[in-house]
RNA sequence: GGAGAGGUGGCCGAGUUGGUUGAAGGCGCCUGACUCGAAAUCAGGUGUACGGCAAACCCGUACCGGGGGUUCGAAUCCCUCCCUCUCCGCCA
């Protein structure tokens, strides 16, 4: 959520950050809807001023002239209940615009629409080619019995995925590689959250109420299946308002994300590029306001590191306006490179959301003692997902005779060089 | 699933015969005194948001888990939802 104060504060510059997103972005209804209700606001307060004055003479004097005071306030009561009901609804239209409009740009972010506007800062690796007739995954996947898309649609529909054997190991070591790498190497804490979250927590990452569809939701309890380990981590410190000593702060986490992909139909139907629920390694900063730009470079690097000791090529592209996600104010994606696709995929996507979460969270932090509680800021990226980083290992690491040679990064956690 | 207890300020914790209670007390924190300095001690101060004003150590309003209701007036009464805890049942 934005600050309401710096909209208001500073409409032109807010309106021309928030069109680099989106040229035709306006905050009209809000300036509308602030004005509607400090109008209001004004006169309730006045009124309500009053009506406490006079209350207080409710203790003394005789009968008829309390029961006239009497008449006289309860006139006031429901005038009041009414300036309240008003405020209410304008209030609630308030915090809906407010809930739903996406994070600013920063300032450096590259303008543009979409995809082809975005801004490809480094390479990494060479983009790998294969001189046999190099098949895609799911082939190579079936053909090596680690990777069941039938069995899995038997079980749960299209989009899903089954591992088996070696699939399964490679899977599993994927998570404990990474896990490792980020508690042992970049300073992470790993934390293993519920997979389920209440609607506050999708509210305070911004996955609601704007983008309910894409979430599976657990209908009786009104629960919801995390798209992204990113929804409990940030959460856990929801309300809370932390010590000094407590930010910056990073997180790793791994867990199952669920998304329903609506509107994305007909789109990577194949194979581990979109499936419902998929793997990941997700890393999560808490960072002062002063140090969240430095964070982010971090965050980045390290979820490059994993793409180099797996030894695959990759590229880092900064996102244009038009397509950062809702919350982000700046956001780097990691594409690999898949040979046999021939294209780039993204594999993680490193967001600064600056106060913007942490605002619809509320988690702010005491910056030392006795100084006011200030908003913290928020990072996620994904460190990385995993049923892209098997896709790319086996479209990658496969040789001429149908086998994958098992990154050496791989080799401690799998057990063994060859898939095949 | 059944029975009960409770949710108050940064924290702990009073306050439920409704009325100068934004809310006692303690801790913490800030300022001053004492001290070479610190600790201890003493004195004072210490919530947030919004509105008014050129501005303010000024005035006002709101906030005692969320929402609704009763009332001239509610932290205090009623309803409802959420959460925490205890006991029983069930269970990996």
């Amino acid at each position: 959520m934005l600050d309401l104060r710096y909209i208001l504060d500073n409409p032109e510059e807010a309106t021309a950050r928030l069109r680099k997103r989106d040229p035709s972005a306006t905050f009209d209804r809000v300036f509308e809807l602030d004005g509607e209700r400090r109008a209001v606001l004004t006169q309730h307060n006045e009124l309500r001023h009053a009506q406490k004055e006079l209350s207080k003479g409710m203790g003394s004097g005789d009968k008829e002239a309390q029961a006239a005071l009497r008449e006289r306030l309860k006139g006031m009561s429901t005038e009041v209940k009414d300036l309240e009901a008003r405020l209410k609804v304008i209030e609630e239209q308030l915090s809906e615009v407010m809930l739903t409009t996406p994070n600013l740009p920063q300032p450096v972010v590259p303008e543009g629409r979409s995809e082809e506007d975005n801004v490809v800062l480094r390479t990494w690796g060479e983009p790998a080619e294969h001189a046999f007739d190099a098949v895609d995954h799911v082939a190579l996947g079936e053909k090596l019995g680690i990777l069941d898309f039938e069995a899995a649609a038997r079980l749960s529909g299209s989009g899903f995925a089954l591992y088996r054997g070696l699939g399964a190991r490679l899977e599993r070591s994927l998570q404990s590689f990474m896990l490792d790498l980020h508690t042992e190497q970049h300073g992470y804490t790993e934390v293993l959250t519920p997979f389920i979250v209440r609607r506050d927590a999708m509210m305070g990452t911004g996955q609601l109420p704007k983008f309910g569809d894409d979430a599976y939701r657990i209908e009786p309890d009104d629960l919801f299946l995390i798209p992204t380990a990113e929804v409990p981590v940030t959460n856990m410190w929801r309300e809370q308002i932390l010590d000094a000593s407590q930010v910056p702060a990073r997180f790793c986490a791994f867990s199952p994300c669920f998304r329903r992909e609506a509107g994305s139909y007909g789109r990577d139907v194949k194979g581990l590029t979109r499936v419902h629920q998929f793997q990941k390694v997700e890393l999560v900063h808490f960072a002062t306001p002063e140090g969240s730009q430095e964070a982010h470079e971090q965050l980045v690097s390290h979820a490059e590191n994993v793409l180099k000791a797996l030894g695959l090529a990759y590229r880092v592209v900064d996102l244009c306006g038009g397509d950062l996600g809702f919350g982000a104010s700046r956001c780097y994606d990691i594409e690999v490179w898949l040979p046999v696709q021939k294209r780039w995929r993204e594999i993680s996507s490193c967001s600064n959301f600056l106060d913007f979460q942490a605002r619809r969270a509320d988690i702010r932090y005491r910056p030392g003692p006795g100084e006011k509680p200030r908003y913290v800021h928020t990072l996620n990226g994904s460190g990385l997902a995993i049923g892209r980083t098997v896709m790319a290992i086996l479209e990658v690491y496969q040789n001429a005779d149908g086998t994958v040679t098992v990154p050496e990064a791989l080799r401690p956690y799998m057990r063994t060089d060859v898939i095949g």
